[in-house]
DNA sequence: AAATCGAATACTGCATACAATATCCGAAGC
DNA sequence: GCTTCGGATATTGTATGCAGTATTCGATTT
């Protein structure tokens, strides 16, 4: 018995507050333009600089904060606005996955996705958000699961986990989940049908959606400037 | 006179450590699988291990670098297998900025393009391979250039850096290198006479000459595992 | 001889102190 | 009044020490 074992939980401080300060990104809190306190975060997660410094440099150049020497991190002033940009990005990346993936995709394969796609359809019922947009982007990945670039999965995943604050307003307009929902079964009836073109051509649709409302301005401006909801860090979670 | 100037060397000791440790990387100087020794780089470089350590963390989280917790950091040890995955990404991508690019381009610009060629084809006969490499990435950028999508041309921007490790070698195959000239031409030529379409099949058959060459076997073993060839890191260049 | 245990060693993770740099703010000069 | 200068303050950058964890390797047991 010598395969690897999935290590559980080789968790670091660093690792820690990286999570939260990330998901506190991506869910808007943190006021763009602002700049973030080395020694502010530290006291209130109760760590040391340390930890708080390495977990904003890779941020940093993850692209979730903007760095400037001898001054600071803050959220980029026009992050939201930029997010979008990656959805062209994400949508060109998945095409060539597809392209790859499609004839590799077996009836388990297929299987799998349609049940992704009914738990999807269930959030939606409920109203679910959160479990709305992951059972979405799992569903993305297992589409492009059957390419065999390694890389250009892991880029995927990252890139999708970019524009995860735009998916919560997005995903609160009602109509766009619906359709989100059937031109899924499109895709999958199209590839078990053989064609991929379309499959790709309706992928397309699929993923420029919300990058089209965006162009066409159709997004409240709360969504483009996200103030912090005045509510402060959690209460020190490590203890 | 309220324009914001680029800062010249705002530099800190984590971003220097950071660019040795990268060019070291790219040009394969550190052998894969090897763990770095945090105490190790910065006793050469003269410094403490706490640039080191962000240095090494932000690499990591570029993916120039694998971080283990609890023990290390290390060049990944199928690095250059890996890279060449980025081919594709990278041909995806520019075509997608070329698509809103090209017709973006003037006849300024095709002047500016044909001069980077031409320094291009000057570095190609003195044999200069690092002038040649940058003059193929900038080469590359400038027909990003007229893309609106900022995001596009700083992803594709740290993809080209990424790759230059393998380009090291592809640039030593002559005919390639005359060939790839010849494309750019071609490219300039069909954007010019508005034939977009072909000019993105030859952009196309541009970048993906390394990879299918790669996919062919043609490559000797040295590059894909380039053994650190004995030389050590450089004396102090920080006094 | 092979496997197991455990102490010594080496290295990373984190905290803290200090140095370097930027910002703020009031006083002085035009 | 506006700008300039300079010290006080705040914040980031770096060094260092210690604690926690992994690795090594010899001693012990089977």
């Amino acid at each position: 018995m010598q395969e690897t074992w999935k290590s559980l939980s080789t968790t670091t401080l660093t690792d820690q507050v990286y999570n939260i300060l990330r998901d506190r990104v991506l869910a808007g809190k943190m006021t763009p333009g602002e700049f973030i306190r080395e020694h502010d975060v530290s006291d209130r997660l109760q760590v040391s600089r340390t930890p708080v410094r390495e977990a904003l440099g890779r941020l940093a150049s993850e692209g979730f904060l903007e760095r400037i020497p001898h001054r600071g991190f803050r959220v980029p002033e026009e992050s939201v606005v930029g997010l979008v940009e990656f959805y062209p990005i994400i949508c060109a990346l998945e095409v060539l996955a597809a392209e790859e993936s499609f004839d590799r995709l077996d009836a388990e394969a297929i299987k799998e996705l349609r049940a992704v796609n009914r738990e999807y359809q269930e959030a939606f019922q409920s109203q679910d958000i959160a479990a709305g947009i992951s059972n979405n982007h799992r569903f993305h990945d297992l589409l492009s699961a059957g390419s065999s670039n390694q890389r250009l999965r892991t880029m995927l995943e990252k890139l999708r986990s970019k524009v995860e604050s735009l998916e919560i307003w997005a995903f609160s307009h009602i109509a766009e989940w619906a359709e989100s929902i059937d031109q899924h079964e499109e895709i999958l009836a199209a590839i078990e049908a053989g064609k991929f073109v379309l499959a790709i051509e309706v992928l397309k649709k699929n993923r420029l959606t919300t990058y089209r409302d965006y162009q066409d301005n159709r997004w409240p401006h709360a969504v483009l400037r996200p103030e912090a909801l005045g509510d402060e860090l959690p209460a020190p979670p490590l203890d």
